[in-house]
DNA sequence: ACTATACACACTAGATGGGTTTTGTATAGT
DNA sequence: ACTATACAAAACCCATCTAGTGTGTATAGT
């Protein structure tokens, strides 16, 4: 991913890939059977790796529910935000043809795991439609910010304001 | 703006922009010295004339809040989503180089009026933080959405929400 | 379960150059 | 306050070529 991240999808060779990964190209292709393969499983797993740190941020009953949500959001948006980070989200959004259902399928997950957190104190009835605006204030303030710190402060807001 | 939302900004020529307009290339140089004025004083237009429709909606205290402030934002951003309105906020955003600070200013105006508005119900301190995640939330929905109904059915729901 | 080497094929980048379009201006006319 | 015509200079577009790079596969070796 990282490599991936630096130069793009397109302009990432195998060759580079495996020189970060260690091994020769044709070592490479023994692993994953094409590029696209290879970029595939790259982001399923980056992406599986997300949901389960949010799931495990959530799960933590102890802490209070603004505070585990915040970093719920850090984990799964705030972490593809600033300098170098930002193009790892890049190279997801940039290629929405090659990944298809693997960038959806995590992503309704992860609205429903807000949508459960969110339900405890919001209400059955009333936590999609919480959730849903939650999600959509991350995503504008991502779209507004320019590092992880503003995003963060605004999206705390954001949660203080929608959970009264 | 038709014009250059039909063809971006590079792509349209005074000759079409003159047809459009119903007069003569050298006749659109009398009134515009350049391509750039032209765009610029285009896009001056369309966004003043959005500002005052806000304007306009907002004042109308005889309305319920979310009501007003659900239209200010069809005003503002939700004209711009969907097949044929898209391409307009398309040229203007893939523009910021030639339009700068054109852009700005209307958007600190609108950010202003939404924070007044606020105020009213969410208090002085509270108003700036609830107009901002409004329209983070505005932003991100506007991201999500393809059609300007769907669009202003999440946005009221964000309002509601935020308006508590 | 790999490495090293090699190869066909496809794709891409960059360079060249010619033809068209477009900009901005000028000029004469209404 | 324009239109019509014209023009130089720049920008852009398009086709063509070549050189290089990258993919995917194969083969021999450890």
């Amino acid at each position: 991913m990282v490599t991936f991240a630096r130069f793009g999808y397109r302009k990432t060779s195998m060759e580079e890939v495996a020189r970060a990964a260690g091994i020769s190209r044709p070592g490479l292709y023994f692993l994953f059977s094409s590029k696209e393969t290879l970029f595939r499983a790259a982001v399923t797993q980056a992406l599986n790796r997300d949901i389960t740190a949010v799931e495990h941020v959530l799960a933590d009953t102890g802490r209070p529910l603004s505070e585990r949500l915040v970093e719920a959001f850090d984990q799964w948006a705030g972490r593809y935000i600033g300098p170098l980070a930002s193009d790892v989200a890049m190279v997801i959004e940039d290629n929405p043809d090659l990944l298809g259902e693997i960038i959806k399928t995590p992503r309704r997950r992860f609205e429903e795991l807000i949508t459960d957190a969110v339900a405890i104190t919001s209400g059955r009835e009333a936590a999609p439609l919480v959730a849903q605006t939650m999600i959509s204030a991350s995503i504008g303030i991502k779209h507004q910010v320019a590092s992880r710190e503003v995003y963060l402060e605004r999206l705390e807001v954001a949660i203080d304001l929608l959970l009264r």
